[in-house]
DNA sequence: TATATTGTCTACTTATTTGATAGAATTTAT
DNA sequence: ATAAATTCTATCAAATAAGTAGACAATATA
């Protein structure tokens, strides 16, 4: 909806709670984290309400993913954004696992970064046809 | 150790737990779970202990991850192994996020199908020489 | 400036999952 | 018979998920 909406004026956690069909307190909570992480923007008081800042086409599911759950990779040790050393694993340099865990990363992260809040819209339009 | 293993009879919970710094209780659990997927096979007793029943090449990431962490797909409505219809969305057909969300669950699906214990073998191999 | 409207923040709840731990029971080779 | 293994069931503590609740702050406008 926000993505829909773009440019098009502030939206009412109501309005999206009632369409979407999410508890509007949930909601906020999720519009909250959105706002703190740059995504949107929001005014308080009459006529306020939630918009998006980034153009849908620079909004990837990667981006989104990352910030409400966390690493792309499997394990801590092959993430880019959230890389952590493994307890267990001696030297990461020996680990037969590492490398490949990567290539499953990359192919993780290339699929998610390609598909934008655009992505969708388009996908929206043709349906419409 | 399982796959470096293949072929060569039975391996004891004791060393790999020793080996691979894991817990031994919590081993046992792992490979009594790999077992009734039938992924290995054990013998009890004296002489006994686990091995590998499929080939290295036939176990991918994608076996072990939907046997340990599910759902290979970031929504359940498109995955193929742990399908569960949308609560809040009403019809899938309509949804814009579906024919996306399918193309994500491909990308991830694909490359850790493609990856095997014969990948992290063969890696293996490689950095020893 | 009072008021209704709308977002902000913090705390709490309930259920589930994760990463184990513990111990008794069972099987098997010798 | 016995020692060595796996098997099974129960339990636990900490973290996470999904959502609820309510006080608080900002804002337009009448």
């Amino acid at each position: 909806m926000l993505g829909r909406n773009y440019g098009q004026g502030y939206l009412l956690t109501r309005n999206i709670a009632q369409k979407e069909n999410i508890p509007k307190k949930f909601l906020e909570q999720i519009l909250l984290e959105l706002k703190h992480a740059r995504f949107v923007n929001s005014k308080q008081g009459v006529g306020g309400g939630y918009y998006l800042i980034k153009k849908p086409k620079d909004i990837s599911v990667a981006d989104v993913y990352r910030l409400f759950d966390g690493a792309i990779a499997l394990v801590p040790c092959v993430s880019l954004n959230f890389y952590e050393k493994c307890d267990d694993c001696k030297n990461e340099k020996e680990c037969l696992l590492h490398d490949e865990f990567i290539k499953i990363r990359e192919g993780a992260r290339v699929v998610m970064s390609k598909t934008t809040i655009q992505s969708f819209l388009q996908h929206d339009k043709k349906r419409k046809k």
